[in-house]
RNA sequence: UGAGGGCGCCAGACGAUCGCAGGCGCGAAAGCGCCUGAGGAAAGUCCGAGCACCGCAGGGCAGGGUGCCGGUUAACUGCCGGUGGAGGCGACUUUAAGGAAAGUGCAACAGAGAUAUACCGCGUAAAGGGCCGCGCCUUUGGGCGCAGGUCUCCCCAAAAGGGGACGUAAGGGUGGAAAGGCGAGGUAAGAGCUCACCAGCGGCAUGGCGACUUGUCCGCUCUGUAAACCCCACCUGGUGCAAGAUUGAUAGGGAAGCAUGGGCGCUUGCGCCCGGCGGCGGCCCGUCGCGCUUCCGGGUAAUCGCUUGAGCCUGCUGGCAACCGCAGGCCCAGAUAGAUGAUCGUCCAAUACAGAACUCGGCUUACAGACGUCACUCACAAU
RNA sequence: GCCGCCAUGGUCAAGCGGUUAAGACGUCGCCCUCUCACGGCGAAAACCGGGGUUCGAGUCCCCGUGGCGGUG
């Protein structure tokens, strides 16, 4: 059932189906997860069945434009990761240098992040 | 050509690939196709409304707001046009702009004095009286009269002068403000005391719907402050979509404490009156209701509200304009941790401020730049 | 999203529209002491920003900035 949902053609799509929701589990996954830092962010990962995300930019990190734009570039970025991570429920937290970064800068950060957790499946 | 002024507009565009949200269609489902998808300020939350719930017999007080005039609007602290003030050579810009002649308060410091005063200064008039002069009369004692001269406020002093009293508000210095300004006459010295001109206020007349203008020269000369209290006129319930509605979930939940008074009437547990408590979300009159207080527990999800609206575009009509009317056309985000992104290419001088959260009308603040238009102004040059 | 509140030296703070803006703690200098502390004397240091009203604004009014709180 998994490997026919995660066909090549729909492996970069990601929809609402994979989003934490509501304000509760935010703070379920904070209570109990691990939290790995980085440069710009803050990940917070618990162990589950399915895989779960949520993106976090509080009002220190910027104005609204500012914020969209970070957790924007977060989410095309785990867009193109999906596939590749393990299962759970994630946070990602912006941190205020995430302000003034590059969205490569970004993009990068995230990589060594996941990778430092151990959180990418194996290639192959 | 340069420097400005008014009015208005845009807010990167196009293509390719991957991806997101809503709607519609197809499909058993997975999914696929098509359409649509942030702003001029979406912002700050400073005003005004719609909408929703709560409250509301009625009246009064308090509180809050607005404040030149006329218009406009659903409404407004908005907008448009005008008046007065201020600024600019000018085109124009800007203005919380009612009342200080209803009352109260405040005006530090300085200054003699701050809403009336007398520190320095200037003066001793008029009236009355004394003496002299002149004229007339005369009973030779004097009397009467005068456009005459001189002396005369009080005290000390021989005098010079000093002190006081009274008058005065020109001049002096202080201050943001000192009893309209300036000149002449006038006076003992002075003063709108009088006069000319000017300024202001009030009355009257004139034009205007009106703010106000112009005139008259009839009266007057009054400190400032109301973004101090206040007066006048007008407006004004409260809370906000986390409002609220429906369905579900419980449940008309449990425990403790206090009160159930007095009088009258009788059919002996009811009626009336007084008292008590509570509501009228600031208070009172008044009015309505009748058990009240405290603690514990449960619940907090889905759907609706949620986008067709004082709507937008085009044309015409009325109006200087804001705006209004008519006709035709259009449907233009609706999420619920919150949708517009990523990469590449071309054009370009370059991409600022910035993201809907119930919805409108304004205001205010932020903003790289790119334009359009005007028989608008000033300066210079040429003709 | 909505509704409120606050801003004065480094910190905590007072301040009827009127001198040069109190006070405490802290800092610095001097004195005291063998030295430190305590104590004494002295000094530096502030009205969030911009407009307006007023003769005069920390105070009154308007606009903004920053911070904090509440919310079925």
């Amino acid at each position: 059932m998994e490997g026919k949902r995660e066909g090549a053609a729909r492996s970069e799509s990601f929809g609402r189906q994979y989003r934490l929701g509501s304000n509760r589990n935010y703070r379920y996954v904070y209570r109990r997860g691990k939290s790995t830092p980085s440069r710009y962010l803050v990940l917070i990962y618990l162990k589950g069945r399915e895989l779960k995300i949520g993106f976090s930019a509080s009002g220190k990190v910027g104005n609204a434009v500012t914020r969209n734009r970070v957790r924007r570039w977060l989410r095309e970025d785990v867009r193109r990761l999906r596939g590749r991570m393990k299962s759970g429920k994630y946070v990602f937290i912006a941190r205020t240098a995430i302000a003034d970064a590059p969205h490569e800068a970004v993009t990068r950060d995230l990589h060594r992040l996941l990778a430092r957790a151990k959180l990418l499946k194996e290639e192959d």
